[in-house]
DNA sequence: GTTGTGACTTTAA
DNA sequence: ATTAAAGCCACAA
């Protein structure tokens, strides 16, 4: 398995139950600030029953088209939605009540042995 | 090197 | 509230 679908399932396997954290959220915290895109690409991939895969949803509550069980398996853990009167498919995440407030200085690699850290430039941070 | 492919995100209509 | 367009990134051809 290569560096970077390890570091992400590193990120994944960290997600309490009962929270969600977005593919944007899990690239920042694996050391890829934009790499969302990317994230997806690994979730699509993910076949580890360890990883909970489904806890990881779009920034705006929404779920990926591609992937059912999602909705039923963030229910079973207790994970509110919001817009319970419209089609099913629709239902989002209610994300400002369950989204993951990640512990910064030992998940995911952050000051730990792990994990790879870029070093900023000016496209990460254009303040800088 | 280049090109194409997404379980993405943000912005602008 | 939707929808489209344009970025963005890792990976495999």
């Amino acid at each position: 398995m290569d560096p970077w679908t390890a570091q992400v399932y590193r990120v994944v396997r960290a997600i309490p139950r009962g929270r969600v954290a977005s593919y944007g959220l899990v690239a920042l915290l694996a050391g890829r600030p934009r790499a969302a895109r990317a994230v997806g690409n690994v979730m699509l991939e993910c076949r580890d029953p360890g990883v909970p895969c489904h806890r990881v949803i779009h920034a705006d509550g929404s779920l990926a088209a591609s992937f059912p069980d999602q909705r039923e398996r963030l229910r079973r853990e207790g994970v509110p939605f919001v817009g319970a009167r419209v089609p099913v498919a629709r239902a989002r995440v209610d994300v400002g009540r369950c989204l993951w407030r990640a512990r910064l200085p030992r998940e995911a690699g952050f000051g730990g042995s792990g994990g790879r850290l870029r070093r900023m430039t000016r496209k990460d941070s254009p303040a800088l």
